[in-house]
RNA sequence: GCCGAAAUGGCGGAAUUGGUAGACGCACCGGACUCAAAAUCCGGCGAGGCUCAAACCUCGUAAGGGUUCGACUCCCUUUUUCGGCACCA
């Protein structure tokens, strides 16, 4: 009787079906004196094309732990779920006519399906999908608790719009604008990244990945809707500190939000009717300032037009035009040459009271800081770069430490000539009121001044931009909101929830850059029920990341028709202790969902401040000829090909064994057969195949010290890989490996020996653990067998290889017994036969040793 | 350019409070079983030298240097690969 994988399968994926065996029990039936622990993969998007082999590698993973943890005794919360609306479907629906719903029920049931036939213990209880009206109509509803709220700089958190004071003297109109002016979610007419082969706007964090897959992202203002994630900016930040996150994902988000501190200034210009006007730049080197030879407007900076005079207008008019026709890419990209012209007009420096020209030059952002900037060209390289090529004078005022008075000179004259630019820090020169203080307190004391005499502060600037939340897509959830003819809008009720997609129409794009619902009049045009007036709905929708800021709560609670998820149930299971994603997530998906959580933690609904306690990346798989797997490539593996060849079980320990699970590593067909092959030899060992009885080496008594020894080692170093969190079962496998090895040597081996080995293979391969176990006489199903534990004594050595060097090189190995003391040992170093060729005629020096590992003897 | 990670046999990868480099698997080679093949089982397997053989010797963890009795492991320099950012003042 042969390892037959696909029966063996099949029947304890059916078994597990019909048990529930994975099924996690409501609040009151968990047993509370066990601690919990969810662990969460990062929910698929249900494409076309099916699971891919990348999937099942952080499936396993998770899997792995889910199963290991349950054994120990925790209560497991482990659900999957599908991330289901989303551009493909939405493209896909244009293409061939089949309704977005329709395509993604498809979808989710061949996903549902292939993730079944790799045997993952997850409760399909819990199971939800973001497309779902009884699931979007919480994520509306969060829509509309950020909408109903505000940001208290105080108190530093958000809080219902109710409690925002309002100025006394306001009219009604003022008080609306006043109003939607603090929302947390507001419309704003802001240049956003428009996608014109997508038809929609996109996000700062989507951006790059439309970009590299060759789609044109170009500015264009428009009206849409925003969430303030820079208010959290400090938070999202500073509670990156305590996650146990991998570093480069702390990197990247850090990198992301991007603070900076520095000083606002304040300069004077003369605009072009003489009269004055103030203009604030942005520096993190107020120090320089007495370096600043010019000062730079970004072209779309609100002065540009009110300083520029006469004479240089029509210079400074096509300049503006040309700027604001280019895209930022190629602003950007047509960067390597700067240029920028003169508007006329000069501002003075407040604290030199020198008069510097001042430019526009779109190398500075509009977007950052307060879009205008002073021209340091001695200690800014891009500042350096625009004075060479316009000409402009260049003062030193920052010398670096340490310099003799013959490079102190050489210094001056290479940065004044423009040939050297030091961005470092130093001591100030030429700054009269600082000359000679080191850069840390020469910014200090220029902030001082700056604020005694009300000419500028201090100021921290973030990279970050609020996240822009509507797309013209069909397949989304409908904002809950409606617009007056007048202009203004407002949100529907909370009862009135879902807010749900008009279904069998149309939803192909309207052609004129707007949502395809804007196209369908039943559904756009509808009653105020509270004012009886004709309103127009909001034909927008929010993008694919409003869903997945929360679905691990929705799992908490998945049929709650009350509340997103019940308060009770948020505190036990919440945050997720371990969730494992691909990294492309970095930025996007992991700063929305923390931001997400962090506002209903603020406002009340959640009990902990960040979602996720440990986060962890799997690399990607790779095809077998080393490269990204790509249909045009043609070296995609598909796991239904994987598992109906070598079974499910064979192809969780191939991906597990390949390497540590954060590496990147290619597909190999002979690998996963090595992996099968050991199935087999597994096999054998409980079963004799041509009896289909047990194997006649399996016997009640007791084994050898040797096997016991092993048996417990084998143990530890598998509880000890799954416990340490690095994920790198491919070590844990190998000692699974070099056990079933060892037990084909000895004559016999015991029962209980084989059956902890069992229990040890089951996280990696359950469907073979399970019929081995009951073949072995044991009740179904291995999962409530509690987890073998080991004698520490029993890991201990007897006897250990001692290395003799001589030098430092290896002259001879000794076994000795362990424990064996310093003396002993190197009186057998120095009466080893090797040894003592190597000395002989030399003096010793001294002898190093280690208990159980070495001696050296060191001589001349 | 800046930030981060990595580099070990023919291949995937083990080994770090500094102490036997190459566990385990793949590929390959040899043997057993077989009429034969597959499957299976047993053994070998970093490079080179010496040898009938064993023993033994030299070199070897991207490259170069350093610290140390001893370095894949720590420090410095360089190269390459991957990921992120890219006029953020």
């Amino acid at each position: 009787m042969k390892y037959n994988f696909t029966d063996i399968e099949r029947k304890w994926q059916e078994y597990w079906e019909v048990n529930q065996t994975f099924r996690t029990p409501d609040l009151d039936d968990l047993d509370k004196s066990m601690p919990k622990y969810y662990v969460l993969d990062m929910f698929p998007y249900p494409s076309g094309e099916g699971l891919h082999v990348g999937h099942p590698e952080g499936y396993t993973a998770t899997d792995i732990v889910a199963r290991f943890k349950r054994m120990k005794g925790f209560n497991v919360m482990h659900p999957i779920g599908w991330d289901a609306f989303g551009l493909s479907t939405e493209q896909y629906a244009i293409k061939t006519g089949v309704h977005p719903k329709i395509r993604t029920e498809e979808c989710i049931s061949k996903f549902r399906q292939q993730l079944k036939s790799l045997g993952f213990s997850y409760d399909w209880q819990r199971e939800v999908g973001t497309s779902n009206e009884d699931y979007y109509k919480w994520t509306q509803w969060m829509f509309l608790k950020i909408y109903n709220s505000f940001y208290d700089e105080k108190e530093n958190k958000a809080k219902p719009i109710e409690e925002l004071d309002i100025p006394n003297g306001f009219s009604e109109k003022e008080k609306y604008e006043f109003v939607n002016s603090k929302r947390l979610a507001y419309l704003a007419d802001v240049p956003v990244n428009w996608c014109p082969e997508l038809g929609t706007v996109l996000s700062n964090e989507e951006v790059p990945e439309q970009i590299e897959k060759g789609f044109s992202v170009i500015k264009r203002n428009m009206r849409q809707w925003n969430l303030r994630i820079t208010k959290y900016a400090d938070r999202l930040l500073n509670d990156l500190e305590d996650l146990d996150w991998p570093k480069n994902v702390k990197d990247i988000q850090r990198n992301w939000i991007g603070k900076s501190e520095g000083a606002t200034v304040v300069f004077e210009i003369k605009d072009n009717k003489g009269e004055f006007r103030k203009v604030e730049i942005y520096t993190t080197r107020p120090d320089t300032i007495y370096g600043a030879t010019y000062l730079i407007l970004a072209p779309e900076h609100k002065l540009v037009r009110e300083i520029t005079d006469v004479e240089n207008s029509d210079k400074v008019e096509s300049y503006l035009e040309k700027a604001t026709r280019k895209s930022d890419l190629e602003r950007t990209e047509l960067s390597k040459e700067k240029s920028g012209v003169f508007t006329g007009a000069y501002a003075v420096n407040p604290l030199s009271r020198t008069e510097i020209p001042v430019l526009v030059a779109d190398y500075v952002l509009a977007s950052y800081g307060t879009g205008a900037i002073m021209g340091v060209p001695g200690h800014d390289e891009r500042d350096s770069e625009f004075a060479r090529k316009l000409s402009l004078p260049i003062i030193p005022v920052v010398l670096p430490e340490g310099l003799s008075e013959e490079q102190k000179a050489e210094f001056i004259e290479k940065t004044s000539t423009g040939e050297e630019c030091f961005t470092g820090e130093g001591i100030s020169i030429n700054s009269e009121m600082i000359n000679g203080l080191k850069t840390p307190e020469a910014i200090s004391k220029v902030i001082q001044w700056l604020v005694k005499n009300e000419n500028g502060k201090e100021t921290v600037n973030f990279k970050l931009r609020d996240w822009l939340f509507s797309r013209q897509r069909f397949w989304g959830e409908p904002f809950p909101i409606i617009h007056f003819e007048d202009g203004t809008f407002k949100a529907l009720a909370e009862d009135s929830l879902p807010l749900k997609l008009p279904e069998g129409v149309s939803y192909k794009p309207s052609g004129t850059g707007e949502s395809p619902l804007a196209g369908i009049a039943d559904w756009v045009n509808t009653i105020d029920p509270v004012t009886g007036l004709e309103v127009k709905r909001e034909t927008n929708t929010m993008p694919q990341w409003a869903g997945s800021c929360w679905y691990f709560l929705r799992f908490l609670d998945p049929k709650n028709e009350k509340t997103f998820c019940d308060k009770k149930l948020e505190e036990f299971w919440m945050p997720v202790d371990l969730y494992i994603g691909g990294q492309e997530h970095s930025v996007l998906h992991l700063i929305y969902a923390r931001f997400w959580y962090k506002i209903l933690y603020d406002l009340g609904y959640v009990s902990h401040t960040e979602p996720f306690t440990k986060l962890f990346n799997q690399g990607m798989i790779l095809g077998e000829d080393g490269v990204k797997m790509s249909k045009s490539r043609g070296n995609v593996i598909n796991p239904d090909d994987v598992v109906r060849e070598f079974g499910a079980d064979s192809m969780r320990l191939f991906e597990m064994f390949m390497g540590p699970l954060e590496a990147t590593k290619p597909w190999s067909t002979k690998g996963i057969e090595g992996l099968n092959r050991f199935l087999r030899r597994t096999w054998r060992l409980v079963i004799d195949e041509d009896t289909g009885e047990l194997n006649k080496k399996i016997v009640e008594d007791h084994d050898d010290v040797l096997i016991i020894k092993l048996l417990n080692k084998t143990i530890k170093k598998v509880t000890d890989d799954i416990e340490d969190g690095d994920m790198k079962f491919n070590t844990a496998i190998s000692y699974l490996m070099i056990f079933v090895n060892e037990l084909y040597k000895v004559e016999k081996f015991s029962r209980e020996a084989i059956e902890k080995f069992i229990l040890l293979l089951s996280p990696f391969a359950p469907h073979i653990s399970e019929e081995l176990w009951s073949r072995l006489g044991n009740s179904p199903s291995i999962q409530n067998v509690p987890w073998p534990s080991y004698d520490p004594e029993l890991v201990k050595e007897d006897v250990v290889t001692l290395v003799f060097q001589v030098n430092g090189k290896i002259r001879s190995k000794q076994e000795m017994e362990f424990d064996t003391d310093e003396k002993a040992l190197e009186d057998a170093a120095l009466d080893n036969e090797n040894v003592k060729k190597h000395i002989l005629g030399k003096q010793i020096v001294k002898i190093i040793t280690v208990k159980n590992k070495m001696v050296n003897i060191v001589v001349k």
